[in-house]
DNA sequence: CGGTTACGTTAATGGTTACTAACATTCGTA
DNA sequence: TACGAATGTTAGTAACCATTAACGTAACCG
């Protein structure tokens, strides 16, 4: 029984994908670490076209241009692959929260930054967006807890921004509202082809600042 | 050969007593097609919390008290029972479009109709709303294009009363916006708990309302 | 009473799937 | 140049799943 040794799991190690996915000749064992985000990717549309369960390891092996089980050269498993997914886009959104609240000059240009941050996001990525409120309940429990940590303190990024230009209304009105806006601004990627992107992205801010400021009332 | 074959156990005139609701006479094979309900009522609950294919035969089998092939003796296959599923809550939302349109008294009235009926529609049955903004991809041919025109319609009966409220407004434009209040609407089931059900009701009204004037502009 | 209908059971059956094993190939580098 | 790490490949394998087959039973209806 020869063979390498069986590649014990990084488990902390994430070494910044930094490199962009470009076409590569074949057979070629290059540009380290890209194939990651390139999985990540591919899975991504994959699994907000099909759903997780519907999707199989081989789908998102020939949607990269390889075959099945090469995927666990990279993750531990279908359930890690997703893990690691949500995980990235929730980091991501609540870090340009945290960014934009610091950085803003008054909650109103605070709100006007999220705002803008998370329809460029939406208009921009659907499919992670789509991922990202579909498909928590299939990441095992580890992954999980950490996933709905960081969309909370991504809402309460919101509800925070809110509360200074409201400071009569419950936050728990304005939690509910900020749910509500969220699901407006992410079913976009469901009636995608509406409106040219600009126009989307001018209505969709349009209609989240008067559906919050009615709500704070 | 098999024989007669008595299982040890000879079930009683009670067998497998579960908590569902629906009370029926204990042994009986009556109440005609009320298990076509209670399996629709019961797939439904499944299907939102874990997606179609994440819900087995057996799993909704067991959810009404039956072991899973009974599913056959009412539906075709698992396929048609999303089908039907889908064609049920989207015929139903059509119909109380349709029939508040032609009885309001003016476009005002009428859209206040429409958004009351989505929010009692959205906050009573969390589950059918989930799956039937979800699950249509999974819907086989011929139904998911019958699926796709009642939801149309229903789209366009919200496009009729906001052109009468906002002539100048473009169609493409109106859409959009029901699209993106559709959305709103739908994703109070993620968001449940926040709010007793008619402080909700009101505020998600509220929103709404508010959201689509906006849009209009 | 006999037959039909409605509804349920357990045991295959065939296909799909996630994952593992065993075996190449390329390439940087010591 | 030899080695090891990274990254593939093609065969399994065990589990799961939708569906069918074959069979049983209770109630209604003529």
């Amino acid at each position: 029984m020869r063979g390498v040794t069986p590649p014990s799991e990084s488990p902390r190690s994430t070494p910044t994908p930094h490199g962009t996915a470009t076409a590569r000749p074949p057979g070629t064992a290059r540009a380290r670490g890209s194939r990651r985000a390139e999985i990540l990717r591919a899975a991504a549309a994959l699994f907000a076209a099909r759903g997780f369960h519907g999707v199989s390891i081989e789908d998102i092996g020939a949607a990269v241009g390889t075959s099945g089980p090469a995927l666990y050269r990279h993750f531990t498993g279908k359930d890690a692959l997703l893990a690691e997914m949500l995980l990235d886009i929730s980091e991501r959104l609540r870090a340009t929260g945290a960014a934009v609240v610091t950085s803003a000059d008054g909650p109103q240009e605070a709100l006007d930054a999220l705002l803008a941050g998370h329809v460029a996001f939406a208009l921009g990525d659907p499919a992670l967006i789509t991922v990202h409120d579909r498909e928590l309940d299939n990441v095992p429990e580890p992954a999980r807890r950490a996933i709905r940590r960081l969309q909370r303190l991504y809402v309460e990024e919101w509800v925070t921004v809110l509360s200074e230009l409201h400071p009569s209304c419950p936050q728990a009105r304005l939690r509910a509202a900020t749910h509500a806006v969220l699901g407006l601004l992410n079913s976009t990627p469901h009636s995608a082809g509406e409106l040219p992107a600009d126009a989307m992205t001018a209505l969709l801010r349009t209609m989240a600042r008067a559906a919050l400021s009615s709500a704070a009332s």
